[in-house]
DNA sequence: TTCCTTATTGATAAAATTATCAATAAGGAA
DNA sequence: TTCCTTATTGATAATTTTATCAATAAGGAA
């Protein structure tokens, strides 16, 4: 992907370095979207890393807003390459899933900021409910 | 506290039980506020009590809508008993948090609703920034 | 290219969280 | 109260996540 030289830069003008492990995690993310540190380990595993890099690097990553962190509501979090601002809305029935236009939070969240003093990074939030098909039929679906 | 009895009763109607480990572990969260599982084995500790058991009843009673999970931005989860609805703003510097009205949202919802056709549950959510304080002198404070 | 500094990793141990399963006890019925 | 069913717990092991620290390698300087 065209985007390593650049993040490349950005590391290390921040003294940072762009190693081989980091390399092949942005990868991964890069055409697996959204995924657990299980599953990134998976796909790094012959590389021979370590799960303990993998851990430190998704933490390093994000700390560093190149990536994002996501409540997938399971409890246990996803990662995402940080492009364009969205949100997100889980189905708690099927877990099906849609990203939002965070532009639909923006008049609410300047109310809250104009109301609580506080400067708000929008952000990436998880909201969630049910889905059109789950609001119809109860229970199906596992 | 005198929830208790109407929280065995909504148990027993589902077929689960009020049990002492329950009772003490909603009796540390109703004068805790806010707790993490490791914050409330403290507290529970003495009744000998297993770590396993916290885990298991934390998620048991977030699953029966008994406890609000909430998100503390430091990757960990942290629980309470969920009362009047509410999100959170925590500073991203200081840690500073406080409580938002829901009713600022409601708006922003209920378009996302009919843009997505989802039925979303308002929930219970948590935003990051700056507070006050440190919007204006950047660094200080750990 | 070679050398140096030190950010980063692997190896390992520690800690936190989840899964298994037999023993316990909640609470409904008699 | 006594008895029974079974939801729940404790004990334990397995898995996941984090912390330590010496060995490695990124990348700037010479
Ligand atoms: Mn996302
Ligand atoms: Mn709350
Ligand atoms: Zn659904
Ligand atoms: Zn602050």
């Amino acid at each position: 992907m065209s985007c390593i030289p650049r993040l490349t830069i950005m590391l290390r003008a921040c003294g940072y370095r762009m190693t081989s492990q980091r390399h092949a995690i942005l990868q991964a993310l890069h055409d697996g979207g959204h995924l657990s540190p299980a599953q990134i380990y998976q796909r790094v595993e012959s590389t021979g890393m370590t799960e303990a890099t993998v851990y430190r690097t998704l933490e390093f990553l994000a700390e560093n807003g190149i990536l994002l962190v996501a409540d997938r509501g399971n409890g246990h979090l996803a990662y995402e390459l940080s492009g364009e601002s969205h949100h997100h809305i889980i189905c708690r029935t099927c877990g099906a899933q849609m990203e939002v236009d965070p532009a639909l939070l923006a008049p609410a969240i300047s109310q809250m900021e104009s109301e609580t003093g506080y400067h708000l990074n929008a952000g990436h939030l998880t909201f969630f409910g049910l889905c059109p098909l789950c609001k119809q039929k109860p229970q199906e679906r596992a």
